[in-house]
DNA sequence: CTATTTAAGGACCAAATGGTCCATATATTG
DNA sequence: CAATATATGGACCATTTGGTCCTTAAATAG
């Protein structure tokens, strides 16, 4: 098992030989759409240079191996989830109808044929995060960060006079990041996106005034 | 793939020849631990079989296969759950002690060590649920059961007078589930106990009287 | 154009996979 | 005790696993 550090020349000085012809991103996020459905013991090279359209050599030159690959793709999933959540609690918006969107991101991805998709970060979570150290840290981060943007949206709320009497933005943020990712465990059957939204409402109206 | 029917003989009636040595139950609830750590894919018939100390020729005569025996310890983890559930919420005790109950058994499950052993039946979601129709009709039924639970427990409380303005049972019920299956995903991460059960009080709360 | 450097793709590999089968041991019934 | 029926455990098997390597193709720099 070899590990290939690959540093990207400086933009502007090109590598030389042959250029790679094959785009890494989106080989990446192929890799990652075939781990989503699968799970990391359920994918087989196979399926995945299938799903990259790459033989076996180029795919273990520019990734290494399954592991390092399925770490791309993990942290390719995770920077699209922190990048949401930043844009949905952006600090000029309003922070209640910032948490608003964000459950209804989650009621959107939990429900019919899109909840049983899943989510590769809790699939992940469940797998692998206890017995595999690097992803246990991604886990840990990613819930820590999410975790900290809701609480930050819920202070703002708090500030502005828009939470119910005791509510206190960091026990609150916990519970909803809960919430959200209980949703993405029952989501897995498929439940109708009427009420799980009906459910966030109710929950969400227990915080606001 | 042959599936071998095992009728147990109606008791005082003993089956002819050579009685099996091993304790099928005991072997099930090895092979649940084992699943439960590893997941289905990630378990490896060896892992099987030294788990529950049995060769291949007697697992698979006694199971059938890798995959019936997961449903078997499968069910065995959902019956331990229902048991359980059943327990806390035994409508001769307070309700509102019922939830209590209910809510620091998922606290303690999901933190610190407990938290990062897992949930079988929340992996097995995540990894099979959308893929495996045995699996899938398992997970949907028993989340409507432990919601059905719930939603009881919750009319009785709100019968009782115990329940803050406007709380419904069902919705209530759907958030509670939504939550605790979501702590079995984020007590991965091993959170301390007492955060978590901060968390789980102050959910309870915005809920009752 | 030439030399260099790298990508590409498939042949190849050892190990592990889930699963079958058979010879043997042994507890039961009559 | 004899006959029967079944458990046991290991040998065996085809397939698949993740991973390596080598030949060939091709784009670059000089």
């Amino acid at each position: 098992m070899v590990h290939i550090l690959v540093m990207r020349q400086s933009p502007g000085q090109l590598p030389r030989g042959r250029p790679r012809e094959f785009d890494v991103d989106a080989a990446v996020e192929r890799a990652m759409d075939v781990f989503w459905s699968r799970g990391y013991h359920g994918t087989a090279l196979p399926d995945l240079l299938r799903a990259t359209k790459l033989s076996r050599g180029s795919l273990y030159a520019a990734f290494g191996d399954k592991h390092s690959l399925f770490l791309r793709a993990l942290d390719r999933y995770i920077g699209d989830a922190l990048a949401r959540i930043e844009f949905e609690f952006d600090p000029r918006k309003d922070s209640i109808d910032g948490l608003r969107a964000y459950l209804a991101g989650y009621v959107e991805r939990t429900s019919g044929a899109n909840g049983r998709r899943g989510c590769l970060l809790v699939a992940t979570a469940m797998e692998l995060a206890g017995q595999d150290a690097e992803v246990g840290r991604r886990v840990t981060s990613f819930f820590k960060a999410m975790e900290g943007r809701v609480a930050d949206a819920l202070s703002r709320a708090k500030a502005a006079g828009k939470l119910a009497d005791g509510v206190e933005p960091s026990s609150a943020a916990r519970i909803l990041v809960c919430f959200v990712e209980g949703l993405r465990v029952t989501g897995k059957t498929a439940p109708a996106r009427a009420t799980s939204q009906a459910t966030a409402d109710t929950l969400l109206d227990r915080f606001i005034r």
